[in-house]
DNA sequence: ACCTGAACACCGTTCAAGT
DNA sequence: ACCTGAACACCGTTCAAGT
């Protein structure tokens, strides 16, 4: 009888062969892709031990429950995250990077808005990426008070405008210019308004609906930075202070994942 | 055979005599009840038939389904929010009251955050509210694309912060100082961390924790007021602008609820 | 120790049938 | 026209029983 011939490792990319054991990093993985496959709603315990092919009360023996699971889901894809370390001169334009990639990895993830919205992310990677969120606000010259509330601010509403933009498209399995067709009926609406009541709103029709998700994004980044650096005083570190980023020549050598 | 006594009307506060047809407006109204009492995940459609004492299937005549009975919801509360008439010279400081009529609504009915979070408020008096905003945004001087935004921003700011305020102690029923004891815990937790590994989060450990929602909400409001302000210009109206308010003496009185 | 089947106590929504 | 009962196709979580 011949030597068992091994399985060449190409042919299982990552995933696993055939019969792996049940494990919380496996269970994890496997959460995530059905959640950028189908979203959060297809995502319930039975549907995942079917992707498992096991049985759905065997999830409970590594996760606890479908909220922890979520938060286990929620601390992976921090891993993507792109958090600069801090380099002189460049501090507003870096903190909108870091905000970017932030952006960058919820639009990958569909629905992981809506499992942010409300969690803290307490897992070694949240944590991490506290720590390094922290060293670059301060960094700009934030007193204490201000680095620690800031990034606080600047995530939620990265989180909030992710959700924003995804929900706009939600209604059924549309995505791409979909939203400009609402965008479309909406403006329609509100120039049928009647003016004297709503000036303001048939008025600014256009601004409300012609402004696309980019646009919002960089606008509100821009506002919470240019009231970060107000409130700093005449800090020292953030002399790119303010909503100009003269100094963007640089490239962002510095920046690396959060997890490593 | 005496003539029929008349029920004395102080005996149905505002809810129904024993039978009254099922109405959306009942329906509504009911639900909100509901949601004070008992939280989100209570309010189910068969839940809240019982509470009104007929069959879940009953619902669907008036209000086509549960996400369609919580933009109703969300429409309903919106009426207790007053946004202020612009007066000169006071302008930063009556966009705060508008924010902070908000936020009291949002603490004064159980998870209507979690409600409000993905739901643009496009009811009756969701178009209200806008109009009202964006009348007292652009009194401040800020251009169009700026006030159209403005307005996104700051309701997206008071809600998130409602909804982590609510989240922070939403465990089991816990409300009071539950929020110091998580705080706490966190406290410890964050400077036992290493700190080689972690220096800002040792050193903000403090500040990270002692942030109560109070002064996170009024920081958060603080700094994207400055934003708005800077990216105003040398506006015209935005004399009072900037984070000091110094003329707030002048009582509010030209606020009104939104619903009248 | 890990996994399973079966059960419990729920969901939202639809629809034919009643009044 | 409005309401109902019954059914459909799901949920998350628990737990005794198996291997």
């Amino acid at each position: 009888m011949p030597e068992e011939i091994p399985v060449p490792p190409w042919r299982r990319p990552k995933k696993a062969p055939p019969r792996m054991p049940l494990t919380q990093d496996r269970i994890v993985d496997t959460a995530l892709g059905i959640l950028d496959a189908e979203g959060l709603d297809a995502l319930s315990m039975r549907r995942l031990a079917q992707e498992l092919k096991t049985g759905h009360a065997s999830l409970y023996a590594h996760v606890g429950n479908r909220d922890e699971l979520l938060d286990l889901v929620f601390d992976l894809v921090l891993t993507e995250v792109e958090i600069p370390e801090p380099e002189p001169g460049r501090w507003a334009e870096q903190v909108k990077e870091m905000c970017r990639s932030l952006r960058r990895m919820f639009l990958a993830h569909r629905d992981l808005a809506r499992i942010a919205i409300d969690r803290v992310p307490l897992g070694p990677n949240g944590i991490m990426g506290m720590e390094r969120t922290l060293n670059l606000l301060r960094a700009g010259g934030l007193q204490d008070e201000l680095a620690a509330y800031g990034g606080d601010l600047l995530s939620t509403f990265v989180t909030a405008e992710a959700l924003e933009q995804s929900s706009r498209h939600s209604g059924a399995e549309q995505s791409e210019e979909q939203a400009g067709m609402f965008a479309d009926q909406l403006h329609g609406y509100l120039k049928s308004l009647p003016t004297a009541q709503f000036p303001n709103l048939v008025h600014l029709a256009g601004p409300i609906t012609s402004l696309d998700s980019d646009r919002r994004f960089e606008l509100g980044l821009e506002i919470i930075i240019a009231g970060l650096v107000a409130g700093a005083g005449a800090g020292d570190g953030a002399d790119d202070g303010g909503s100009n980023s003269a100094a963007a020549t640089v490239r962002p050598a510095g920046s690396t994942p959060v997890g490593s």
